[in-house]
DNA sequence: CTGCATGCAAATATTTTGCATCACG
DNA sequence: CGTGATGCAAAATATTTGCATGCAG
């Protein structure tokens, strides 16, 4: 996600309303590592903005994802995941603790094989690595 | 997911009983490479199977999820995706018609960078490529 | 026969939608 | 002021659960 100055601006442009309860949203995605679900996010923010409604996040963090300042995580069936962080980067689990942190390098370059690149376009991948978080393994 | 013989074996093993239902749902998985939802197995076996139910389907997918025969794919964030190839192996996903490719062989080997393997018991990893099937591709 | 499996209905969870009202620009 | 945003309630979708009945072993 770009800048809160650069994103009002982007907003303005494509017609898009600046509101407290979108500049709340953005605020507390701003600089945010923790993969939030829309209802957590809902539960941060209402702490100190005790008014804003679960469905207003959903519908920000939907505009937010058209706009491309936002990646939508398929990382848990559970529920959606909600990245601000939008440069190709990858992810560790924790199966434990569900815990979810970012992994930008990794050591290798990784191409798909020739048979694939045949019958795709291949635009980009993204790894999921899974584990244990040393928190989690040495407690069990 | 083992062959037939062997996964009846299994479940009477673990105290599981094996009903035509259950066989209904062990051959459609077997060799499916489809990564089918519960709705769409339950659509496929009903063409032959017309009185089983999707709970039937849902309940025998958690069972072989249990067993480790079958795997949740966290894929698509809309529903469950489940593969009886357990094997590590990667996806590709078609961004236009979202069928699921499996991609069995990358080009390198990948590792994820110390600092993640200093934090993690890393047990290992899943790509998902994304891109566009020559199909669809070709179509826009 | 005994206990696990099935199937129905209901509950739960997540996300989306319609609409009256509100407020940004 | 007008158009897009908010918030409520209700709908839509996916999945799980409780329970009476059925059937495999």
């Amino acid at each position: 996600m770009i800048e809160i100055d650069k994103l009002i601006e982007k907003c303005r442009k494509n017609g898009l309303k600046i509101t407290p309860q979108r500049l709340a949203i953005f605020e507390a995605l701003i600089n945010n590592r923790n993969h939030p679900s829309a209802e957590t996010l809902h539960k941060e923010i209402s702490k100190k903005y005790t008014t804003i409604t679960l469905t207003t996040v959903y519908k920000t963090l939907e505009m937010l994802t058209n706009l491309g300042e936002v990646a939508s995580l398929d990382i848990d069936s559970e529920r959606k995941h909600f990245d601000p962080h939008i440069e190709p980067h990858h992810h560790i689990i924790c199966k434990e603790c569900k815990q979810i942190i970012d992994v930008f390098k990794i050591d290798n370059d990784v191409k798909p094989p020739k048979d694939v690149l045949e019958r795709f376009k291949v635009d980009g991948f993204h790894i999921d690595f899974y584990g244990t978080c040393i928190k989690c393994h040495s407690a069990a």
